[in-house]
DNA sequence: GTCAATAATCTCATATTACAAGAAAATTTA
DNA sequence: TAAATTTTCTTGTAATATGAGATTATTGAC
């Protein structure tokens, strides 16, 4: 999973990636077990990661991640084209619904929420803004793995095959493919209770070029606000809301283009 | 102000650093100019920084600030002693007054706000979670710099002082020390519209080991909530937050240091 | 305030590896 | 599918990142 660092560009950033929810703080004695690093040029690295602010460190603590996190968090936020995109589409379906409403993105082999917004009570999601989520529970990971292309999805199944099982979608491979066709033909995904118990889950997926899936729009409902018929119209909304948003992202594109 | 490259390891930070407000996203050929390297440099660069997530790229789009940056701030949240020390004054001062609470970080030679909360409905702050704000005007800047240790803080006022002459702070070095005396004696600062026209401003410096502010807890309110001897009670109610915070980080050292 | 203990940085010779130019491969668009 | 573009791979060479130990700052105790 950890791809081993081999040059010193690559062990300068294997630093930050050992700040994990796991273990958030760190001295330099255990950075130097951990890393593998000799004591002086551990302190090289720590020295200009905290200067430029992303590790601070007071006396006698560890370090921990720095303030230029926050600032940099910030500049994303002012130009991630799909958080940027998919902000009208938050309002609109939280506007019609009582509901929470999210972007998420597909990152490396994790799924992460870039934004959201809420127009229910009961917001607390155990997994906000910033927290990866589990792959193959709820439709979020669903509605993306449906439409990897084949030969990506075929390795990415079996290395997890395990986490698979474990949230019974299916015991092999053939299996998982199976049910994913079902989301792959109706264009979107739904969980019933996967994730958090009593909530329902839809799902689809948001393209950039074209092939393969960037990034999902989700719509998150209490159970008991889903009844009948509303599961295929809400669905069909969150497909439509993603299509749009890649268009969207195809569009700014195009704009770039043809500066 | 931004220190120029000497190692590959900082030429590799200093992509990050030209991602700027004034410019969320660049292309390669732009990053080269920008930079001076050459294209393989470049792009070894910008793999390493997009594999991380670091960075993002669409075909036909330039870089921009990628999804790591987002759950390094999820874990920031998590991890950052200030932000984690400073919650429950956050809350205490929201409650008691109709008000914006802010945790600000000292960093670089930047002032950012890292937690707030508020009370209030006009809570639109133009510099929310994440942006610079300016050193020169309002009061939370003046919390910390009162406080800097002589021989940091008169060459950071040279260097700066057309900054502090355009705020109408002072005019000269001395005049701008002489402007801080109050707030050092007090304890805490005050700005009457400074930033933002009919909202004052409280701050006082929060502090780790000693001698150098870390930090500023601040409050800003209304100027019409505030009046008569409120000032001095809000005044001192935020020194006392900052000092409690500082305490707080200290018995956090502490455990460290006992385990 | 001074001193001991710890933490962080510096020196320097050496081996490593980051670098640029051009070429090749992989994408993307037509 | 082909052309154009973007990105990554070679390669020899020069630059520099590295670690051992020594040195200097910092911190905590008295």
């Amino acid at each position: 999973m950890i791809k081993k660092a081999v040059n010193s560009l690559e062990r300068l950033q294997a630093v930050l990636d050992v700040f994990t929810e796991d273990r958030l703080e760190w001295t330099p004695e255990e950075l130097m077990e951990e890393l593998g690093y000799s004591r002086p040029t551990l302190y090289r690295y720590l020295k200009i990661l905290k200067d430029r602010g992303f590790l601070t460190s007071m006396p006698n603590t560890g370090f921990t991640l720095g303030p230029r996190v926050v600032e940099m968090d910030y500049l994303l936020r002012k130009s991630d084209n799909l958080i940027l995109s998919g902000a009208p589409y938050l309002r609109k379906l939280t506007e019609r619904y009582e509901c929470t409403a999210l972007l998420v993105r597909w990152y490396g082999e994790k799924i992460l929420c870039v934004d959201s917004l809420s127009s229910s009570r009961e917001a607390i999601s155990s997994y906000p803004r910033g927290r990866p989520m589990p792959l193959s529970r709820g439709a979020i990971g669903r509605s993306i793995i449906a439409f990897l292309p084949r030969r990506n999805l075929v390795p990415l199944i079996k290395r997890t095959l395990h986490e698979w099982q474990a949230a019974g979608v299916g015991d092999t491979v053939d299996a998982v493919l199976n049910g994913l066709k079902s989301v792959r033909k109706k264009g979107y995904a739904v969980a019933y209770g996967e994730v958090t118990p009593g909530v329902t889950g839809f799902a689809a997926p948001i393209f950039d070029a074209g092939q393969s899936p960037i990034a999902s729009f989700s719509v998150t409902i209490a159970q008991d606000q889903v009844r009948g018929s509303a599961v295929e119209e809400i669905g069909l909304e969150v497909r439509l809301a993603a299509g749009e948003i890649s268009a969207a992202l195809a569009s700014h594109r195009h704009k770039i283009l043809s500066q």
